[in-house]
DNA sequence: TCTGGGGTCCTAGGACCC
DNA sequence: TCTGGGGTCCTAGGACCC
């Protein structure tokens, strides 16, 4: 069996290099997205250089870095380029695996030589196109495995273009730190420390046996894929996720029932409707409540059958967090997701007024939200108090289904 | 750094059955 | 009365990813 030749694409500073390749004002200059949920999420090389770093509060960044520009974060056009990267690749692989917004691996097996060139100087031309018709920049790495890719792919950033078998390329890879490989946190890190293991080369030294030993069925793969023997597919993505979730923190933290009933309504409103903009449902929701301490308290609730409307939904879960919270507790999170998330064409609408035509309903329902913003229409309990005549709130929380308050 | 949000997969251990 | 052992299935929580 001839060898198999993977790229692993990555982007460099992604978000940060999509509104740089739409905003050609920006080139150059450290900008940072992040301003809508307050800390960085992406920041260009520029800004990095400048001691910039994800998880950064962006009021902070304003104020200590007034040169940098600082951005909310545009998903749509990061999609819209994710999938443009996705098909540029395609021209030039047998198969390409999404693998997250800014990166994928694909199949190139056989394809440099039948341009006449090295896997490496191949690499680099796949990345000019991307450059030159996304403006976006991107590193890579190649080699005979999925992790060898992945590994080689974090070696030169960026722009960088480093395949794993190259002999100049060993003692930087071996150098590695053993943590930074994919699939090894924080406790497989510790771990292989505590036998002795620091480095990719320390790793890649030890034997077959001594892995299959001590260590899980990920590490062993792990180690597998670094020696060379390939046990991970490129594979077509999902086309419908396992589970969707919304979460949020809140500051402060708090322990009134009325705060977490309010965060819980508006978590569960957003899962359905992305559930239904996706045509999916399930059967099980399970939400959390978060202490201050960062303890998690989840719970689970469970219909007779897949549904993605929201008045089933968050009536239970409100009960369920009514029998379950203990005054006094403090609260720092909640969250909702949806479990087992299925196709929704068996939903059955049985909605709160059965006469009304549930379909109908949630497309008017849908369609506000989508014009004028996901606060535009809510369940009377997600709402907040001072938002709304105060007196009849507690009433209303749950023996009335209001539907349709519109701003 | 007093710690965001949205996901996937694995595994230990309990429940249940023979 | 207190004694096995082994199998499957399920679930909560942990670990990890971007």
């Amino acid at each position: 069996m001839t060898q198999r030749c993977i790229l692993h694409l990555d982007g460099d500073g992604f978000f940060a290099g999509c509104e740089m390749a739409v905003n050609p004002k920006l080139k150059g200059r450290a900008v940072v997205v992040g301003a809508e949920k307050g800390i960085v999420t992406a920041l260009s090389y520029e800004a990095k250089a400048l001691g910039i770093a994800r998880g950064m509060a962006t009021f902070q960044i304003r104020k200590d870095f007034p040169e940098a520009v600082v951005l909310p974060g545009n998903y749509r056009l990061y999609r819209e380029l994710s999938k443009r990267m996705n098909a540029i690749v395609s021209r030039y692989a047998h198969r390409v695996e999404p693998y997250s917004i800014d990166e994928c691996f694909a199949d190139i097996t056989g394809i440099p030589e039948r341009f006449g060139k090295t896997p490496e100087s191949f690499g680099r031309m796949v990345q000019k196109v991307l450059l030159s018709e996304l403006n976006v920049s991107f590193s890579m790495g190649i080699g005979s495995t999925k992790v060898r890719a992945k590994t080689a792919s974090k070696l030169e950033k960026p722009f960088g273009c480093s395949v794993f078998e190259l002999r100049k390329n060993q003692n930087s890879l071996m150098a590695l730190p053993v943590g930074s490989l994919w699939g090894i946190g924080k406790s497989s890190a510790m771990a292989l420390n505590a036998l002795g293991i620091w480095t990719v080369g320390d790793f890649m030294a030890k034997e077959r046996f001594f892995i299959n030993n001590f260590f899980n069925k990920q590490v062993c793969e792990l180690w597998s894929e670094l020696k060379g023997e390939s046990l991970y597919d490129i594979s077509a993505k999902r086309e419908s996720p396992q589970s969707v979730s919304h979460t949020r923190t809140f500051t402060p933290a708090s322990g009134s029932l009325k705060t977490l009933c309010r965060e819980l309504t508006c978590h569960a409103e957003a899962v359905a409707f992305r559930l239904r903009m996706q045509g999916l449902a399930a059967q099980e929701y399970s939400f959390f409540v978060k202490t201050k301490s960062f303890e998690y308290k989840t719970f689970k609730v469970s219909f007779v059958s897949p549904t993605h409307d929201d008045h089933e939904i968050v009536p239970e879960i409100l009960r369920c967090l009514r029998n379950a919270i203990v005054p006094g507790g403090m609260y720092r999170a909640t969250g909702v997701t949806a479990l087992g998330v299925v196709p929704s064409i068996a939903v059955s609408g049985n909605m709160f007024a059965r006469e009304v035509n549930s379909k109908a309903l949630y497309g008017a329902f849908d369609r506000i939200l989508r014009r004028y913003g996901s606060s535009a229409i809510m369940l009377a309990s997600g709402m907040h108090p001072q938002r709304k005549a105060k007196k009849k709130f507690e009433e209303l929380h749950f023996s009335i289904p209001c539907i349709g308050y519109v701003d």
